[in-house]
DNA sequence: ACACATACCGCAATCGATTGCAATGACAAG
DNA sequence: CTTGTCATTGCAATCGATTGCGGTATGTGT
């Protein structure tokens, strides 16, 4: 073999072939004016040799990483686990758009002890643009950083006046809808299960209440503030519905995996759902379908939520300037209503 | 304000402070001789000025980025999304792992297309390591990347005279352990959910064979092929189970996902669990708790999965040679079996 | 006051690829 | 045969931080 010697750079490699490293730059990189000739030479010598060129020195050089970090900063809630389904299947989507667009994905969980953790992530230089998954309390934080670094975009609610951009469902008008769908069904006493610091649920409890005073039910309405991560709310929640004064026949839970727990806690206390309560959840998440009975939902369209954080980043990681989305919720009605 | 010029690198950073860009880089670094004095006056400097030095330089300069890469290959069925439960979990320990021993996670779907997606990633220098989790069907490529580089750990199952260093669950115990259960519980038709494609799966079969052997009911076994993938089976579970021949009163399945599916096909034809049928899972997954009724599995301990990959994983790194790891598989009975 | 050790700090090379500009060569027209 | 043109290629600076080595100032002991 004449590959004795490891070729481990541009340079190795340039003098093997018997020209300058930034004629090897140019054979593989693709671009730059170089003969046909010695493009193909210079690539197959390289394949032979098994080289790729350094990627670190690449993006030093071209002050580009090719990735995108994905923040999602737990601020509220302790408990709430990175594989909290939500985030998961958000990711997942992410990591798909991603991918098609050509991005590397850095995924960082994010425990908000200073305020300026999302500045320094920016300025560390890893990544060329970052994601953050839910304002949780963050607001200030997000906006903050908005105003000086651009390549940001936050998928979660959005309120008048705010400085980033945000990807999002109208959790109002989805909170209206969920509880206009309870109404309808004959629901008069509803219990909303969801805590709401973050603003996101904070909103989707508005739209429950605005839909409650338009019916004329506004005192028709308790709040039990169940926990958003999943199994912290099991005991909780069992308790909560066996010992309430007045069991409610409709509950709209903040989140899909509240409901779970709700429908599992219903089962157990043998009330039939949805004959003596109806229940309906929010996200739309694929773990509705196999739920017992299968979940109502409000669906968030993740999917295209997805390709449009991708895309409205990659717009700004270009110059341009973007304004938020607000997404359209849909009632998926199944059997749990 | 002094900063009009902004501070782009520590070469700017040490003009203004009238020292050399060295002593700057030492201040910030932490180590290296230089008196507390001038320490803290450049890091005050550096504070007031939000100046923080480019982690893609140092990475160059280091030989290292601070990165793991996470791939998941889905090589043996295009419909299994990164979005699955099993992959999102790990996905989210893995992250939850890494980020405690000062690492960052770098996710990538993998579709294998040609023979050596895992050899270019390896090359491209932008990870440290790369955990990959599941063989799929691409053990092979597996096994010819272990041979040249070193830090590679995979997720999945093992086999007598792999290359690779996996970590992973006993998955002929496993299949052994859910098999024996139901045969306890009295069960004399079983049938296995599950495409026995993947090695793990095909393993976990196999557990489920010795153990009706051993019992003496080597022929009361079915096999059907489900997908891994949530959501692709309902139809077919349902169809299956609706025009089997002999329906069966244990159910195996290959995954929790693919029990989920089972258990709401059952539900919908009528059929009682675990009163008629008794149904277990394997994986042990969050979600495994939320069912209707709650799922019978067999639990890989995830989280201290998640952590021996990490953890062998580093040590790789750091040059020393590891050797697999099996993890003992553990039966949880909960209320469908 | 002198020799010597010590602690800091500056200099400059280095990591590996990219790219503007200059230089070389080939080739055609005059 | 000379000059002009264009296509390739080489040269060297650059991205920004790190670090071994050598130099300078400071402090100690006699």
């Amino acid at each position: 073999m004449t590959d004795r010697p490891r070729i481990r750079n541009i340079a190795d490699l340039a003098k093997i072939a018997g020209v300058s490293p930034g004629t090897v730059s140019r054979a593989l990189s693709g671009a730059g004016l170089i003969s046909q000739k010695t493009r193909d030479r210079i690539q197959a010598l390289a394949r032979e040799h098994e080289f790729r060129p350094n990627i670190m020195a690449r993006n030093l050089r071209i002050q580009r990483t090719g990735a995108i970090g994905v923040l999602i900063p737990l601020g509220h809630e302790t408990g709430q686990h990175i594989s909290d389904p939500f985030f998961i299947t958000m990711l997942g989507l992410l990591a798909d758009a991603l991918t098609e667009r050509g991005y590397d994905l850095m995924l960082s969980r994010v425990i908000p002890t200073d305020d300026d953790w999302l500045e320094r992530y920016a300025d560390s230089g890893r990544v060329d643009g970052i994601i953050v998954i839910g304002q949780s309390d963050q607001s200030a934080v997000l906006d903050r950083a908005a105003a000086r670094y651009r390549p940001l975009v936050v998928w979660g609610g959005h309120s008048r006046g705010q400085v980033h951009c945000s990807v999002g469902s109208d959790n109002v008008a989805g909170g209206d809808i969920a509880t206009t769908h309870l109404i309808e069904r004959g629901c008069k006493r509803i219990t909303f299960f969801g805590d709401p610091t973050p603003l996101e649920i904070a909103q989707r409890l508005e739209g429950c209440r605005q839909a409650l005073a338009r019916a004329g039910l506004a005192d028709a309405l308790t709040v039990f503030p169940a926990h958003l991560a999943a199994g912290l709310n099991d005991s909780d929640i069992t308790a909560y519905l066996e010992h309430a004064e007045t069991r409610p026949d409709g509950i709209f839970a903040a989140s899909d995996v509240i409901a779970m727990s709700a429908l599992r806690a219903l089962s157990e206390l043998g009330m039939a759902v949805p004959g003596e309560v109806k229940v309906i959840g929010y996200d739309g998440l694929a773990l509705g379908e196999h739920t017992v009975p299968r979940l109502s939902t409000v669906r968030q369209d993740l999917t295209t939520g997805a390709h449009n954080l991708v895309d409205l980043l990659l717009r700004r990681i270009a110059g341009e300037d973007t304004s938020s989305v607000v997404m359209m919720p849909e009632l998926v009605v199944r059997l749990s209503s």
